[in-house]
DNA sequence: GAGTATATGTTCCGCGTTTAGACAAATTCC
DNA sequence: GGAATTTGTCTAAACGCGGAACATATACTC
């Protein structure tokens, strides 16, 4: 039961009926691909006629091409399949990170193609908007054979206003109110798209499930890596908020009495759970920025720790295990306020996934309201399926299929 | 940007538009009235005869009518003049708390009519649902010159699930997986609607706000009583969840190694805030469930507490500003999670507000990520107004309004 | 192999809704 | 009293869903 804003709504035209169908047969082919006309308009309830229009309009538009036919299940003529056509169409995706930026090639609907390649993040704007645009010059013209580029996502850490194509505050690049879409989009020629990195995972999840619980409902993302990033969605959408700032789950406080924070504050979940906290908690002491690290820690990773725990190493089982309950009880925070058909995971911590799940889960039913909560779904997403690149590329892919705007 | 449920949409049919652009109309009168068939048309870009029609539509099933002729601005026709029509017809409110339940006669509007009446609620459900049928008739008989009863809106503190009609879990009633609805809509032979006090007073809030940013953005209502009921609304719908869970703020913790919670986890934000947590503070022991209270300490409220705080009583003060200071905290994990553009508060700490205020948005703005969040809008909602009470009429009111499902 | 049954995809017409414009009614200004 | 202007209604055209007929294609039957 949504509200219309009676100062900003959207009035049905006379091809508004169309259009919605349009986007509903587009999904259906994404989603049931191969599918035949007949099936479609059984699938929405429409006659024959009606799904055969949209169709021929969808195939004018080269957005879904005719395959080869299908076999009849019993005698009849045999139905032509349709599929989306992400031939000839390719899209970049760029991740930003504080140390390095990473760069994929997929095609429309987000198959990865070549290999992923990456570079050190120059903080200066200017400098990194120029690589950026060689880089995917050089991408584009070694793949020319995958025919057009259809656009270009990034993502990046921090707050970022997709519709200014402005990264408005990202603290581990020292960046205030920068326009990161435009110089680049004028560079290449492409569109180019920006969002934060939490959000666009989420948006990748969403698109690319096939569970309906998720499809319509509630998710949430969430990264671990050296700070902790979440994205959110609500009711099938990305939850934004009023400042492009909703989502930030890393900053909730397990105690306010805790450890200090990078953002300044004490005790948010991210000061127990980050790569950093993790590894503070197996050598003893705090490694957080600016502090003196000793030997040998500098290149010790999150993953060099699961694998010591996994090897016997009873510090590092424990150390492992600490940021286990840390994460289960953070997780509650999540359930208790959004109530997601499914959460998602991603950062190094979950490498040792099959080691910690029983402590999250028990530490997620510790503060959970209900028994359902406590159950609820947890997918770990692995750093080789490259979530925070699909979600750049989500962000070009995606509004093609959206719902149109009504009411 | 929506995503399309492939498994669950609606296809848009012959009478689609007509229904969106109905409702469209539906809501502008609703929030300019009085306004005349032409302005609607200019407000909605559509010609005239089109607001016409929608316009007779609505007349013809009383939703609205036709009132004096207004002024001609300059020469010309003098425009007749639309309004909602809340003539005629009533709501009944009810809400039910562990201690009272009070029930209030309204308008279609929510215009309140008559008193508030209250009565001692009993646990058991099926004496509860008889004295409410009881009482709801009793009014409607002494109100039977204000016309019909368009349905009841009951508000209930608990896990509710309004499709069903059923309360899952109300543990201050000791309630489980309850039919309330259908019992009392038996009786009555009225339409029952049902929902969680939380979630009624987000939805009650957002239907009768005029500020754009609350109508199609994000809001919350955290109601503070004896325990912390909390309602969120996204993209101008209320956030529901998976199980009908989502919005419990009141869990999120200030301190996983705080003071023991109601809900059995340790160190919630309710745990701090409560106005028995409040209270405990003052009297400088635990007051909690089943604890003995010393004399005097029964009776004394929160609204007496902040009382001797306004007279100058140091203690009072004292135990009403670390309220305060709990609450800011608890505030800035909604504005870090959810970046609403406006957070409503209610409760009996309210009545302090003017003594708060600069103490709860220093703790806000001590853990808000941005300048942006530290500034998110606060509204006071006294009691008065009778949040709760307007949140359950709501619930009959708010669906003739509603945006059609489409796509 | 011809005929029949069945499924797919296209085409045509009816009807509801928006779009565009004309017209009557009402009001003010000159 | 007449011109100008605004409101509200009405009619025809354009567009898209709803329904049904028709051509096409395939399998089964005799």
């Amino acid at each position: 039961m949504r509200k219309i804003n009676p100062h900003d709504f959207k009035v049905a035209r006379r091809g508004t009926s169309r259009e919605i169908n349009r986007q509903i047969v587009l999904n259906l082919i994404r989603a049931h691909q191969p599918i035949s006309r007949a099936d479609l308009s059984r699938l929405m309830n429409v006659r024959r006629g009606v799904a055969s229009l949209l169709v021929s309009e969808l195939l004018g538009e080269s957005l879904i091409f005719e395959g080869a036919l299908g076999e009849a299940v019993g005698r009849g003529r045999r139905p032509t399949f349709l599929y989306i056509d992400s031939r000839q169409r390719c899209v970049v995706g760029i991740d930003i990170r504080a140390s390095r930026t990473y760069i994929m090639l997929t095609d429309l609907m987000g198959k990865q193609l070549g290999v992923v390649s990456s570079f050190q993040t120059s903080k200066d704007i200017d400098v990194l908007t120029k690589e950026l645009a060689r880089r995917i010059k050089l991408v584009l013209t070694e793949f020319s054979e995958v025919g057009a580029c259809e656009g270009v996502g990034v993502v990046a850490p921090g707050m970022v206003d997709p519709a200014l194509g402005r990264v408005l505050h990202a603290p581990t690049l020292g960046w205030r109110d920068v326009n990161l879409r435009d110089p680049l989009a004028a560079a290449l020629g492409i569109p180019v798209h920006i969002e934060n990195s939490g959000k666009a995972c989420a948006l990748a999840q969403l698109w690319t499930t096939r569970s309906d619980v998720v499809a319509s409902g509630n998710s949430v993302f969430v990264s671990i890596s050296d700070g902790v990033g979440t994205g959110v969605v609500v009711n099938g959408e990305v939850m934004r908020g009023r400042h492009n700032t909703a989502g930030e789950f890393g900053h909730v406080p397990l105690s306010i009495d805790g450890p200090r924070c990078s953002c300044g504050a004490t005790g948010c979940w991210e000061a127990y759970v980050s790569n950093l906290a993790t590894l503070s908690r197996y050598f003893g002491h705090d490694l957080s920025e600016g502090r003196p690290r000793e030997a040998g820690e500098a290149s010790f990773t999150v993953e060099d720790l699961v694998a010591r725990a996994r090897a016997g190493d009873a510090k590092a089982l424990a150390a492992v295990n600490s940021t286990a309950r840390y994460l289960g009880l953070g997780l509650a925070s999540i359930v208790n306020s959004i109530d997601p058909a499914r959460i998602y995971i991603g950062g190094e911590i979950t490498t040792a996934w099959s080691l910690i799940e029983p402590i999250v889960r028990s530490a997620l039913r510790e503060r959970t309201l209900t028994d359902f909560g406590g159950a609820t779904e947890i997918h770990i997403v692995p750093a080789e399926e490259h979530p925070r690149l699909r979600g750049a590329v989500a962000l070009v892919a995606a509004p093609a299929f959206a719902a149109p705007m009504v009411a």
